[in-house]
DNA sequence: ACCTGAACACCGTTCAAGT
DNA sequence: ACCTGAACACCGTTCAAGT
């Protein structure tokens, strides 16, 4: 009762319409301002301050501009994003081939690397995308980003489970196993990291102090055990291992199902 | 440069610290308001507006209270946020004996179930649990997701890969790979089933739509020959199967690599 | 002990106006 | 064509005040 019914009216994304004009050409004010430099202030400020810290105003004055100019080059503050997101998924370096034959190339792209090398790469791409960028993370799953350079990714990962040899029934539950997984894993990793340069201490450091704070809590016993279960090392050691050891399993799972399960769809 | 220096304070979890005192007991004000009906109406509303749409104000108003209200409750909407998240966390159903031995039944948990069967039963509710509210993957990403209920959750999921008989190195990389991967993957059925609830259409419809909205555009040609080559159904079957295929694909790896590799860490 | 009202410092965005 | 300033409708939260 009382809802008061404000809309949160569903949006569609960017790359599905058309884009503000870029109209370029205009010689009158000394502006400045230009749609890639914006983009580009915008992945600055999220990685200086997280998706919390940005907003249109910080923005603007960061451009030492009024508040409002960006308005001009920019539909709303969702769109930025959108356009942020996108320009991130291009800082990936993908395996070659991955984009399909080179032209006049062929002949050394075929079948020159094995499909487990390049998914472990695209894998620890994207994982380190993530990581640089903790933003990326939620806005991945706010928008549909399906921007060039997420369709770029999104083609080379398609190729590159289905040279796993799977039939493509099965090869959209592999990607989701792989790629979900690198996602999750990649995500708590980067807030770790966010949170680490926040409070001014090395992950190892925050790490023992959160253990610290968990000592004698009995809920926690079993996550504990865990932890040392793993041996010790630092944090990042530990995490290595644990993303090699997972990717592994992805990997001999989908050899497992492709060779001995009924796989002809 | 005029960089404003807005401080986002990083947050501890609300269970690492003290609560607000419940402080029970009072006779006076005809009030209704407690700390369930608080929770319990957020969650109701998170449910109907989703996170972009709850605010204090909108929350107070449902409690026909004044803004401010409730937070002689609750410290701050991130508390709030985090009891919800963890009132959330207890509704799903976990295995049976997943809690360890119950006093006096012993004898029945002993092995009653295997690993695999229980490993898909919690990846089912999981997977629920993210599909009817599709606010909880942000906050999970959020907040640490410590609270009491994600605790029993937590401690039935180390068992549960504890017992597939991974030496205890690996059990890590194994519990990520499969709840991150569920995590992911119901993000997103999450997300479109409430997007497809905003629009009024079936999912089966906006799915069509969206295929239609990209009929033409080279980029996406390989998604799309993706989906084809699902063989069709409706979107909640090919989601099944993507599902269930991805949770085979994880299991047969931890297997593999249990009873293949060099796993005597 | 519990609730209210006014106020503060922020938002995203619109719109009329300037050059 | 590009930028500004004032304004609107929201936020979360503080604080002094009521009963």
């Amino acid at each position: 009762m009382a809802t008061g019914s404000r809309v949160i009216r569903p949006r569609t994304s960017i790359w599905l319409s058309e884009r503000k004009a870029p109209k370029r050409k205009a010689e009158q004010q000394p502006a400045g301002l230009d749609h890639v430099k914006i983009v580009a202030a915008t992945v600055r400020l999220l990685d200086a301050e997280g998706l919390a810290g940005f907003s249109m105003r910080r923005l603007a004055a960061e451009l030492e501009v009024t508040a409002m100019s960006v308005y001009w080059y920019v539909e709303t503050k969702d769109q930025l994003l959108e356009l942020a997101l996108d320009a991130a998924m291009g800082e990936m370096s993908l395996p070659a081939g991955s984009l399909g034959p080179v032209e006049g190339y062929e002949h050394l792209e075929t079948g020159a690397r094995d499909w487990r090398d390049q998914l472990r790469q695209i894998a620890s791409e994207y994982r380190r995308l993530l990581v640089v960028h903790p933003w990326l993370s939620p806005l991945m799953g706010e928008y549909m980003n399906i921007g060039p350079n997420a369709m770029v990714f999104s083609t080379a990962v398609q190729r590159v489970v289905r040279d796993s040899g799977l039939p493509a029934s099965q090869v959209p539950g592999a990607l989701a196993l792989v790629f979900q997984f690198v996602y999750g894993f990649s995500t708590i990793e980067g807030r770790f990291a966010a949170r680490s340069r926040a409070v001014g201490m090395s992950q190892d450091e925050l790490f023992a102090e959160t253990m610290a704070a968990i000592e004698g809590r009995p809920e926690f016993d079993e996550s504990r055990a865990l932890m040392e279960a793993r041996c010790g090392g630092t944090v990042q050691e530990m995490r290595e291992r644990d993303f090699t050891f997972a990717l592994d399993c992805a990997i001999a799972g989908i050899e497992a199902l492709r060779d001995g399960g009924d796989g002809e769809d």
